[in-house]
DNA sequence: CGACTCAGGTTGAGAGTTCAACCACCGGCT
DNA sequence: AGCCGGTGGTTGAACTCTCAACCTGAGTCG
């Protein structure tokens, strides 16, 4: 364990400022949402989704992937969105284990009024405290952290791959 | 509320790029410290402050702010951490309201073993990600971002100052 | 002194999240 | 047909966080 690569002084100051941001700003869109329309930002995000896609539906395997919720948070939260009449769900058809959740006009509704406070949130908070190069930047950055991520995935399969020897889904 | 700045298709893209990567990172840390070292970041956020202070104590509203926590979750998290035996509690002096919290040898060691894997998971996952010139930017925007959040409470003082007429405070 | 306001901190209840089972169904194989 | 690993989704318990109410002591002012 003494070969961690510990940070320097200069990386410190980034990381520090860096996770202070997320945390201090996820806090404060959280509590807007919370305080103005009665609703978490995770739930927003659901209904979100579910208002850009086709038939204002998805799978809610989609649904979780789309929304950035591990399945189960997707199903406790669905089943609060539902207790509201802001989703319904409904067997998919095709394949009996799925369900489809619907966002009732009565959640298009909610989204409609929480959805100016929100972007205003946003924009002063974010878009008006930084220059148009620091924003482009910040697109690259959410970009490549994100995909980072995603290589753990890869190196897993990948190890699945090599045990599985030439596996045509790698 | 038909006066909203609403985003553009390319504010859109920024904004989701961030987010993103956000929830994505955060959550990704967050999981690394549970499973590694049996408590969310927040109590190791907690841990590091404390050991970081003169003689490894704080004030509890002290230890709150430096620790991007609300007085209440801190009171939670502190209650917490002592059933652990990593905290201890002690009235402070001068002020019979007030509390220290002292971090035990127990918590600096738990501490001690928590830090390779955070730093690690940190340093792949975000340093091995972005280029110098990012990582950068990324300190700039960080910072302003949290100067931004702030303006908020002055604002709020300001108006203030103003019923209060030139109060020396502000 | 006595009242009033504010700061420090805790508490309890309710809401949301996580984790680890768990159930049901699909698809492929024998 | 029958088995079996994998996928889709739910559930309950334990835990963490938020919000509002509350208590105590400090400071201020008449």
């Amino acid at each position: 364990m003494s070969d961690v690569r510990w940070l320097t002084d200069a990386e410190q100051e980034t990381w520090r400022a860096y996770m202070t941001a997320n945390v201090e700003f996820s806090a404060y869109i959280d509590r807007q949402m919370r305080r103005d329309s009665g609703m978490p930002m995770a739930y927003y995000e659901i209904l979100v989704r579910l208002s850009e896609a086709d038939g204002r539906c998805l799978r809610m395997s989609e649904l979780a992937k789309a929304s950035l919720s591990s399945r189960s948070r997707l199903s406790h939260a669905v089943a609060a969105l539902e207790k509201n009449g802001w989703v319904s769900r409904r067997p998919a058809d095709g394949d009996r284990r799925g369900w489809v959740c619907d966002l009732t006009d009565a959640g298009f509704a909610a989204l409609a009024e929480a959805a100016p406070g929100h972007v205003t949130a946003v924009r002063e908070k974010l878009f008006d405290q930084l220059t148009p190069e620091q924003l482009d930047t910040l697109r690259e950055i959410g970009l490549a952290i994100s995909a980072g991520l995603r290589k753990e995935c890869e190196a897993a399969q990948a190890e699945e791959c090599a045990a599985a020897e030439e596996d045509a889904a790698c």
